[in-house]
DNA sequence: GCAATTTTGTGATTTAATTGACAGACTTTT
DNA sequence: AAAAGTCTGTCAATTAAATCACAAAATTGC
């Protein structure tokens, strides 16, 4: 277990880890090799002891993981031991959307919805009332708010994402367009670019 | 300009760029260099001449990229010459975001909607009616889709992908937690697992 | 039109990521 | 309880990606 910093590449790689461990828990396997692991993940053997190596040696000679084990720790690695604040900003479908996942059972609390639509004001989704955008930033101190899913259109994005920030929001999952400009280098921006992956698609198509 | 494989690193940056090129375009810019660039995308300097020479000498010593001219290459590069039918199958909260989505002026034409829902089927969005998900296989064949948004739930994923493979749909874009085993080689996959972009951002807040 | 400046394109170097290889620890078999 | 087999953890080697460095080509300023 080396404690130097995690790349990257590796983190991305976890919550793939985390998918596979519970399909297999759910099967009821309790034993896995790096071996076996690599023919249903799609990485190889090497990289994936590399890999679980960085956090600690969970594995055990001649046996290989215990599998409900490695999932529970890889859970605890990707910080799945306590619950998340979450709000929405932009209640139009994208909004509505993730509120419907069912990202509760991973400990995602979701604690509020914005717009700044009078029709969609009022409604409830999932038993949260969708607010006006004026009530953000108060409601972000009051609940002390971790994560805000980003979903407003292209041009509110950069000025609902400099409120976050003041009112201790710590992370901004961006699902619009725009490549946010973050002051506070401590706040998290995950992108969610949909445009960029669809690009990725057509660069593979285009000669087909 | 070489032209051994382009690397999948490389490919995923080509959208920024194409992104930023447009905002600069929009903004009446008509010339910049890889420095100046490299300031405003976050890349290095180098890194960006190295990544478009991978597709062509565009720029001119002393002078820069014109900004048109290498929007227009970018496009070219990323297969937006030519439009691509696509079709949404799902067509719940997500399914309609995604129809809701400006990808139509990129050429991404929507051509179908599925769902399996009483509720939702006869339903019009965008001009797209909702049809039954027993219509899919057939329309894919008519229309020759190039695209199919999978938005289904977590347990139609494979049935469907494995539907649209045999009907000739040439991308699969999936928006489902499940990896999906496509057999056929040819068909491109591109997941957007956001369950695994948002576990990135609790490892990362976990401990603060 | 000449000198100074800018800036690309590209080969060389460095850094990062992946894969290979194997000693040693543990399991299983007999 | 010994022998045979399995499989990890880790170091070494390889491959891939990013950065550096600079000659050559074009532009700009005088």
């Amino acid at each position: 277990m080396t404690n130097g910093k995690i790349s990257m590449t590796v983190i991305r790689r976890l919550p793939k880890y985390h998918r596979y461990l519970k399909d297999l828990l759910d099967k009821g396997i309790n034993r896995i090799s790096s071996k076996e692991l690599s023919e249903i993940i799609g990485f190889t053997a090497s990289q994936i002891r590399q890999d679980l190596n960085n956090f600690g040696g969970f594995g055990q000679q001649g046996y290989g993981y215990n599998v409900e084990d490695l999932f529970n720790e890889i859970g605890l690695i990707l910080g799945l031991s306590r619950p998340y604040k979450t709000v929405i900003i932009g209640a139009g479908n994208l909004g509505q959307a993730l509120a419907n996942y069912d990202f509760e059972v991973h400990g995602f609390q979701l604690v509020g919805m914005y717009d700044v639509d009078e029709n969609l004001i009022g409604r409830k989704i999932k038993g949260i009332e969708i607010k006006p955008s004026n009530r953000l930033v108060e409601d972000c101190v009051i609940h002390n708010v971790d994560i805000a899913y980003l979903c407003t259109n292209r041009e509110s994005a950069q000025n609902v994402a400099n409120a976050l920030t003041k009112c201790g929001v710590r992370a901004i999952w961006n699902f619009t367009p725009v490549d946010l400009k973050i002051s506070d280098e401590s706040v998290i921006v995950e992108d969610v670019h949909l445009i960029d992956s669809l690009l990725t698609i057509s660069y593979f198509l285009k000669d087909r």
